[in-house]
DNA sequence: TCTGGGGTCCTAGGACCC
DNA sequence: TCTGGGGTCCTAGGACCC
C-alpha cells in the first residue's frame, strides 16, 4: 500500500488569508467560539510565541502590540474552502478519505508505479494552491500512521518544503528516531506518560517494541499503531463516511446564566439545531440527553455538573418531539443558585427511516405530516440564517456567544461577496 | 471580567439469561 | 459439608482525534 496524507497548513488562519492577501506575512490567530482561546495560528503567530489553546484574554494586548490580527471563527467560510480543497484532491487520486475539515488520505496504489512520489507531493501542493489558495503539506508512507508521521516531518523540517516520502524503511527509521513518541497518531498525553515510564520516548522505540507486550499492557488500539509503524497496514481507507452515532450541540454562554428560563431557552435552541443535523443525516433518534455545568475556572463558585437522558417511545427527528423531551430534562438538570457557563443537547440511539419497532399505542399517522412540516422548515432555513424558529428558542438570546472579530462569509453569502475596486 | 466544540473506539464490570 | 459455567447486552469511563 501507499498512502498520502494531505494536510492544510494552519487551516483556519490560511482560510482567512485567502481573502486577505494583505495579511501575507502578518501573525494571524483564529479564536474558538465566544472568542475564548486560540484554535489556529499562522507560522508568524507561532514565531512570536503564541501557543495553541491559549486563552485570548491573556494574550490580546501583547498580540496586538506585535501587529497581530485575530479572527473569530467563521465556520461557513472554512467549510466551503474545505470542500474546494477536497474536490481538488479527488482529481489527484482514485480513492480519497476525507479525514477532517483540513486533512485527507489519498490511496496512491497505482500512482506509485508511474510517478516519483516526492514529485507527486509537490504537484499536489501546487495544484491545491492554484485552485483554492490553500497551502498544504504532503506525507507519504506505506501505512496511514506512517503517512501521518511523514506529515509531521514535513511540518517540522522546512528543508523538506512540505513534502516527505517515507516509502523506504531507512527513511522511516531516521525520522522516527528523532520523533517524540507523543507525536505519533494515536498516542496522547496519557499513553505518553505510561510509555515514558517504560523507557519508550521516541517513535522508533515504540516501533521496535514487541506487539504482544503492547497488547498485554495496553489495548488492541495501540497494538495496531505499533504494527502500522512497523510497516504493516492495519487501518484501511474509509471512502464513505459511516452514519453518525450521536449528535451533540453545545455552547459556552456569552455570559453566566442563572435562571431556568435562560437555560431552557438555550437548550431549546441547541435542540432545534441538533434536530436539523439529525434530519440532514436522514436518521431518527430514540435517546435525548441534556447537560449543563458551571465554570470550573471560577474557583470561588460552587461547582455543579449534570447530564440526564430519556428514552422516547419511538424514534423521531421532529423538532417538536425533541423540544418536548429537552424541556423536561433541562428542568431536572437545572439547579437554583448556580452560575451556569455551558449547556448542551445530545441525540443518540439512531434508526433509519422505517427500520424500527413502532409503538403499539401511538398511531403512525402523524408521521407523514411531521415529515412534511420539518422538510418545509428546513427548506426555508436552508437559504441562510434561521428564518423560522420555535418560540422556545428565544428571540434576543442574551446567553448566546460573542464573536467580535468575524470576517465576511465571502463564499456563502451574497451580501458578503468580495468587492475588487 | 474573559479558558471551544464535536466526535469515535475500546474495555471492564454488572445485569441478566439459560 | 456442599453453592456452575458460559454467553450477551448495556453502560460508564477512559483514551484518542481534529
Amino acid at each position: 500500500m501507499t498512502y498520502a496524507l494531505v494536510d492544510c497548513n494552519s487551516f483556519y488562519a490560511s482560510c482567512e488569508r485567502v481573502f486577505r492577501p494583505d495579511l501575507k506575512d502578518t501573525p494571524i490567530v483564529v479564536l474558538s467560539n465566544n472568542d475564548g482561546c486560540v484554535v489556529a495560528l499562522s507560522k508568524e503567530a507561532k514565531n512570536i510565541g503564541i501557543k495553541m489553546c491559549e486563552p485570548w484574554f491573556k494574550i490580546k494586548n501583547s498580540f496586538a502590540n506585535k501587529g497581530g490580527v485575530a479572527f473569530s471563527s467563521n465556520y461557513e467560510l472554512y467549510a466551503d474552502i474545505s470542500a474546494r480543497v477536497m474536490q481538488t484532491l479527488e482529481h489527484l487520486a482514485p480513492r480519497i478519505e476525507i479525514y477532517s475539515i483540513d486533512e485527507a488520505f489519498l490511496d496512491l496504489s497505482g500512482v506509485d508505479f508511474c510517478t516519483d512520489l516526492d514529485q507527486f507531493g509537490h504537484e499536489c501542493q501546487e495544484k491545491v494552491k492554484r485552485w483554492t489558495g490553500m497551502p498544504v503539506r504532503v506525507g507519504i508512507g506505506p501505512t496511514k500512521t506512517l503517512a501521518k508521521a511523514a506529515s509531521y516531518g514535513a511540518k517540522k523540517y522546512t528543508a523538506t518544503q512540505g513534502v516527505v516520502d517515507l516509502s523506504k524503511q531507512e527513511r522511516q527509521r531516521k525520522l522516527m528516531s528523532i520523533m517524540p513518541v507523543e507525536e505519533i497518531w494515536g498516542v496522547g498525553s496519557r499513553l505518553k506518560a505510561h510509555l515514558n515510564r517504560m523507557g519508550i520516548t521516541t517513535a522508533l522505540d515504540l516501533a521496535d517494541t514487541d506487539t504482544k507486550l503492547i497488547r498485554r499492557r495496553f489495548s488492541i488500539v495501540l497494538e495496531r499503531t505499533v504494527m502500522e509503524l512497523k510497516g504493516y497496514p492495519c487501518i484501511g481507507l474509509e471512502e464513505h463516511p459511516s452514519t453518525k452515532k450521536e449528535i451533540v450541540v453545545s455552547r459556552t454562554f456569552g455570559k453566566k446564566v442563572t435562571t431556568l428560563e435562560s437555560i431552557n431557552e438555550a437548550v431549546s435552541d441547541y435542540a432545534a439545531r441538533a434536530s436539523e443535523k439529525l434530519r440532514r443525516e436522514k436518521q431518527y433518534c430514540k435517546v435525548v440527553s441534556v447537560f449543563a455545568r458551571t465554570n470550573p475556572f471560577r474557583l470561588q463558585d460552587q461547582q455543579y455538573s449534570n447530564i440526564l437522558s430519556c428514552k422516547l417511545s419511538s424514534p423521531t427527528n421532529d423538532t417538536r418531539d425533541i423540544l418536548h423531551a429537552t424541556k423536561m430534562l433541562s428542568r431536572r438538570v437545572y439547579k437554583k443558585g448556580y452560575n451556569f457557563i455551558k449547556a448542551g443537547v445530545m441525540l443518540s440511539d439512531f434508526y433509519d427511516k422505517d427500520v424500527y419497532q413502532s409503538d403499539f399505542f401511538i398511531p403512525n399517522s402523524r408521521r407523514p405530516k411531521s415529515e412534511r412540516l420539518m422538510k418545509t422548515i428546513d427548506k426555508i432555513n436552508a437559504t441562510g440564517e434561521s428564518k423560522i424558529t420555535f418560540a422556545a428558542q428565544g428571540i434576543k438570546k442574551p446567553w448566546s456567544m460573542q464573536r467580535h472579530f468575524q470576517s465576511p462569509k465571502y463564499t456563502t453569502n451574497w451580501n458578503d461577496l468580495l468587492v475588487v475596486k
